[in-house]
RNA sequence: GGGUGAUUAGCUCAGUUGGCUAGAGCACUUCUCUUACAAAGAAGGGGUCACUGGUUCGAGUCCAGUAUCACCCACCA
């Protein structure tokens, strides 16, 4: 056997095992024979720069179940992908552009500008890629699909044409989120808001006919230049006799009517409100409804139109600083007041978003024929998908109920334009002459002319939302293999971050139920946050990034991995720093040098079986047994997802039980065969955590097939002993006398005597079984049981005994009382509570049998030890 | 305005059907380079489980309320 190095150096070996896996095939399901199957589509990350520490944290997560699930047996696709990020990418192409040639989108036109994005996606998504499988990531990159892929958008297309056909998507003018930089319209959940500081301004609007004046309370006087109406709610006493009456809209000088309307807070301002149908969403709602006129004051620039008369031209700011002159002018200002209020502004670029109408694309997200909402409502409700932290199936449920319709239209370049054409004779003939021709045309394939009159045809010009192509994201990549999808459909696990559970995990269950009538995802697991040490989000403008492929370099992707997903439960968030990571390499480092040991036994091999006769002292019972133990919470912890708490429990057993119980005692009890056995089940338990590390011993230890395809350990339930096994008491009793030998500076070779008190059969026994055990380990000479020993000795307690040490004039009296009186302090306060308890009748009477056993079982031992160590204390004078 | 989560050792966090004296890692103190591992080993200090009530024989765990922090949602003009 060659000689290993003392630290293991993950950067040695990561990349030729990453090699290794991906040549054996086995991350392509077709390779692997089995009825059953596993599948999680991974998220596609954005193609448009490269992976950050949020990315590596799903990635863990999904490899481990991946890995999980192939070493169960199950044809197992991960399948990859990239997005488009429509907006997103377009902003950060455009910067590219500008910075790099000093062009702007508009000077290479619209079809340039879309071949050069796409090839910048294209050349990010390879180095995106390589930074994948360097996190190790198991997935099958022969499947690996982009959002605008032909066939993966082709079927997210006849999506389009069929809810077209259905009627659940119509084009119409409605008011949208505009945001002016971006020059497109925005979806609800693009949207952010943010409270700021602000004026509430007080208008005086006079009434026709009269002398008096209602006073309307507003944050934003431009829009009065649009005003078409005044409301009140109709049971607002005040107003009551002004409903109906009109008033003279100042600077405009337009007769409006003052309605009456429920949605009206009374409590608010003067509980008379302006309304503007074309630039405040709720405006817009009661303008439909009162039918009242919409008229366009600002424009997709966020500049005043012309029917804002001599205002047109300004800026939104510029026309309400003129406003506020011109009203106090006219004395129609009554005050203003400070207020804070939450204003709108764009997700991407942070610019206030103008409400305006526009004639946009919309999903009806709750149509009479299919109820996209109320499907998904009805599929979350029946628990048809599992979600983890359960609670967030709630806030899922609330957030559907209140989901208004789904613009899915963008004013953008970047992404797939709309498979509509329209003829360009339709506005030169009447409805009534050519009435298809006025008909907009659907078609996924380019349209050359009018297939009624044979007219030029011009496309529209709207792109999609990029989340309309990541919604249906489950099937169009399962799709373009009809057998994949009736293999894999519907998923097993989707894993995302807690921040798309509106904008992605919301519309897959809606898109999938509608296309493929079934739910995307049987299970949906959400990962938290990732936080730095503070508690903040990591961002470019803070500089606390942590780069996943720094760490990687320096500690190793196993440690990332596992500092990823430790101290963490499914949507909380967790914190990550450089300690944390630091203790994981230092991990993998622990398990490398066990492994490092037991390579270094003669002939040691690894062991898939053992039998009864293998097993020769307590030691091998007990490790075996523990183990068999481990594997069984471990599997019932994967199967309910709380892969944090299965890693820590592998870790304390790894670390406590094998390394410091086992191997020390092997040490002197050589059991090679127990040794492989416990190593080859730790190896696979480990994998799905940290693959590298354990692939690499596995093959160290000459296996010759991958550890990543091997058998998944089973728990055992007729290897289980009835009752636990009594040598972790063979080792604390190790412990304490090695630590006497310490503090009283014992040399080594100087061997001493034990005596050993005990009223436990079995405990006697154990002892005599492993006496020669620790009479090598603890230099021990003999062993004497239930004797009278008289003289200077230290005392102890370990489980049901007390054992003595005979060692004349080496005993500091004061720091035996000391300890003494601690240990008596502790039992006393223990022994009372526990008989306080066995007092009461109501215990006795109602906890169950067990419970007062055991309770009563503690309590004559700790009475006991309490009377050897006052007998002892007194001894001590 | 509505909602969710958090509050456990100096720090970061586990603790899933309520049950022996509440755990881990880091940090701290003391000792040890003993041939798997100083990225380690051994020993040790450190906690009224945010607060107040309730349910229960028994509450870190369940219920109600309070406080502080964080996040999310919302058509507060």
């Amino acid at each position: 056997m060659k000689e290993l190095p003392k630290i293991y150096e993950p950067q040695k070996i990561e990349n030729e095992i990453y090699a290794r896996w991906e040549k054996s095939g086995y991350f392509n399901p077709d390779n692997i024979d089995s009825k059953e199957t596993y599948c999680n589509i991974l998220p596609p990350p954005n193609a448009n720069g490269e992976l950050h520490i949020g990315h590596a944290s799903g990635y863990t997560v999904m490899d481990i179940f991946g890995r999980w699930a192939r070493m169960n047996g199950k044809k197992t696709l991960l399948l990859p992908g990239k997005d488009h990020a429509g907006i997103q990418t377009q902003v950060v192409f455009e910067k590219k552009l500008q910075a790099e040639k000093g062009l702007s989108r508009q000077e290479i036109g619209r079809e340039d500008f879309y071949k050069k994005t796409y090839a910048f996606c294209i050349d990010r998504a390879d180095y995106m890629r390589s930074q994948e499988k360097k996190i190790g990531i198991s997935a099958d990159w022969s499947r690996e699909k982009f959002t605008l892929d032909p066939d993966v958008l082709k079927t997210a297309l006849e999506t389009f044409v069929k809810m077209h056909e259905d009627g659940l998507i119509y084009k119409g003018k409605r008011i949208i989120n505009w945001c002016p930089r971006c020059g497109t319209a925005l979806s609800d959940v693009e949207v952010l808001h943010k409270e700021t500081p602000g004026k509430l301004y007080f208008i005086k609007y006079p009434i026709e006919n009269s002398t008096d004046f209602i006073t309307v309370a507003t944050t934003r006087p431009e829009t009065m230049l649009g005003d078409t109406a005044v409301a009140v709610n109709p049971k607002d006493k005040r107003y009551s006799k002004l409903v109906g009456k009109n008033i003279i809209l100042p600077l405009q000088n337009t007769i409006i009517p003052i309605i009456a309307d429920k949605r009206i807070d009374l409590s608010f301002g003067t509980g008379a409100v302006k309304i503007t149908p074309s630039h405040d969403p709720l405006d817009w709602e009661i303008g439909k409804d009162h039918k009242l006129e919409e008229i366009q004051i600002i424009d997709e620039k966020a500049l005043i139109t012309e029917l804002g008369g001599k205002y047109a031209g300004l800026t939104v700011h510029e026309a309400r600083e003129e406003i506020i002159k011109d009203l106090e002018k006219l004395n129609l200002l009554e005050k203003i007041e400070e207020m804070t209020h939450s204003v709108s502004i764009c997700e991407r670029c942070k610019t206030i978003i103008e409400p305006l109408t526009s004639n946009q694309w919309f999903i009806n997200v709750d149509a009479k024929n299919f109820s996209l909402k109320k499907k998904a409502i009805e599929a979350i409700k029946k628990n048809e998908i599992e979600i983890f932290p359960n609670n967030f199936q709630k806030i899922l449920i609330d957030w559907f109920d209140n989901m208004r319709d789904w613009c899915i239209s963008r004013q953008i370049w970047w992404g797939p334009q709309f498979p509509v054409w329209y003829c360009t004779n339709s506005q030169l003939t009447t409805h009534n002459s050519q009435p298809k021709c006025s008909e907009p045309i659907i078609s996924i394939e380019k349209i050359d002319s009018c297939p009624h009159c044979g007219g030029a045809v011009v496309q529209d010009e709207n792109t999609f939302d990029t989340w309309f192509t990541s919604s249906q994201w489950a099937y169009t990549t399962l799709k373009s293999k009809e057998k994949d999808f009736e293999m894999f459909y519907p998923t097993n696990t989707m894993v995302m971050g807690r921040d798309l559970l509106f904008f992605w995990s919301s519309r897959m269950i809606m898109m999938s139920l509608y296309t493929t009538g079934k739910i995307p995802f049987k299970n949906l697991f959400f990962t938290g946050l990732v936080l730095d040490k503070d508690g903040h989000k990591f961002s470019k403008s803070r500089g606390n990034g942590i780069d996943p492929l720094t760490v990687i370099e320096k500690f190793g992707a196993d440690a990332l991995r596992m500092s990823l997903i430790m101290d963490s439960a499914p949507g909380q968030n967790s914190r990550l720093y450089e300690e944390k990571i630091e203790t994981f390499r230092n991990f993998a480092n622990k398990l490398w040098n066990i492994s490092r040991y037991c390579l270094s036994q003669e002939n040691f091999k690894l062991v898939e079986e053992i039998s009864k006769e293998d097993i020769n002292s307590e030691a091998d019972r007990w490790i075996t047994d523990s183990l068999n133990e481990l594997i069984g919470k471990t599997n019932q912890l994967f199967e309910s997802k709380q892969i944090s708490v299965a890693a820590d429990l592998l870790k304390t057993f790894t670390w406590n039980s094998f390394a410091d119980g086992y191997i020390e005692t092997q040490k002197i009890e050589k059991n090679d065969k127990v040794l492989g056995y416990v190593l080859d089940k730790l190896l696979k338990l480990w994998h799905p955590f940290i693959p590298f590390v354990t692939e690499h011993i596995w093959t160290l230890a000459g296996e010759k097939e991958l550890l990543m395809i091997s058998k998944w350990p089973a728990y055992e339930e007729s290897k289980q002993a009835k009752t636990s096994s009594y040598f972790p008491f063979v080792l604390s009793l190790n412990k304490t006398i090695r630590n006497v030998r310490k503090e009283k500076n014992i040399e080594s070779a100087k061997k001493i005597e034990l005596w050993v008190e005990t009223a436990s059969a079995s405990s006697e026994k154990v002892i005599l079984e492993n006496a020669d055990f620790i009479k090598k380990s603890a230099g021990v000479s003999v062993i004497k049981f239930n004797e009278i020993l008289i003289g200077g000795f230290i005392q102890r307690v370990v489980g049901e005994c007390i054992i003595k040490i005979p060692l004349v004039g080496l005993i500091d009296v004061e720091l035996e009382r000391t300890k003494a009186e601690k240990e008596i302090a502790n039992l006393e306060k223990f022994i009372t509570g526990s008989s306080t308890r066995l007092g009461n009748k109501e215990f006795v009477s109602k906890a169950p049998e067990q419970v007062i056993s055991q309770q009563k079982e503690t309590l004559a031992k700790k009475q006991a030890e309490l009377a050897e160590l006052k007998k002892h204390l007194a001894s001590l004078k």
